[in-house]
DNA sequence: CAGAAAATGAAAATGGTTATCAATAGCAAA
DNA sequence: TTTGCTATTGATAACCATTTTCATTTTCTG
């Protein structure tokens, strides 16, 4: 089997001209076991046990190849540390947003409403599109609360 | 006239039991003559001449009690500073959403299609604070994308 | 006006993320 | 398989927005 044609991702880095290497297949490996959002800092505890030798430097710098080449998308929340999760292209999730709560940082992907939001998202977009003159690739839809633990305290 | 009744935000400050400043009033003040969305360092630098004793550290500290206080809004676009502006309740300008350029980080403030919105935001509020039992009081929607200008380069 | 408590400024600390740079590893070509 | 080029990496230091500390000043009540 040639270089790169292992899983998708593989395809799409090699295609890019990015190299295949075992830092990067670890990582997405970790991503992909997950069904949390992980901070770069939780995947380098959870790789460390396996792949001593990659450091948080590596992590950094692959997450960023990784969200600029559409495997991984970013999210920030406002605490003060980054999240990633596999696309819905390369990941197992389908589209979804989230609801966050804001004393236990807990995040819940949803996925009701959406056809709703899809129809309102839609409209928008190409409203907005025209109306400033904008090219529109990309949304953020956060809603914040407390969970029921949190407000039990 | 009592302490503190100058202002709504007067009011609502000393109603909290918090006191009025000269740096809480120039700070408020700054924003309220600004129409855009302003950094702690854009009201610093935008104060030195005027009070150049209020320090970094008082306008950080009194952006936070402004916005536990509900005079304030924080935004965080991703772009590494958090950005502030007064509150519908305490500002001039109405609810609104923003459209932001990832290349030269531009804020838009829009408030065309608001009813689709409303709609959206209240049904998928109330769904989702029954369904996962959530406690939900705000949202953030931002859309990304590129201007007009940053298109052309 | 005096006293108690809140608020402040200067400076240092924090903490997530990024830049540097010499050493290593991937991979295309031979 | 070996070679050579260069992308990638790890360790370390730097960055930089924000927070903490703490001694001093200001607000506000009585
Ligand atoms: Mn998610
Ligand atoms: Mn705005
Ligand atoms: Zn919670
Ligand atoms: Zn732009």
């Amino acid at each position: 089997m040639p270089h790169g044609h292992g899983h998708r991702w593989g395809q799409k880095l090699s295609g890019c001209g990015f190299r295949l290497t075992v830092g990067r297949e670890a990582i997405i490996d970790v991503l992909s076991r997950s069904d949390k959002h992980l901070s770069a800092e939780d995947i380098f505890l959870e790789l460390h046990a396996d792949h001593p030798g990659i450091g948080l430097t590596t992590i950094y710098r692959t997450l960023e190849l990784l969200v600029q080449t559409g495997i991984v998308a970013k999210f920030e929340f406002g605490h003060g540390r980054a999240k990633y999760e596999l696309t819905e292209e390369y990941g197992k999730k389908k589209h979804h947003h989230h609801l966050f709560c804001k004393s236990c940082q807990t995040i819940i992907d949803y996925s009701d409403f959406m056809e709703d939001e899809i129809t309102y998202i839609k409209k928008t977009e190409k409203g907005l599109a025209k109306k400033y003159d904008f090219q529109i690739d990309g949304h953020i839809i956060n809603f914040y609360g407390l969970c029921r633990a949190c407000r039990a305290k």
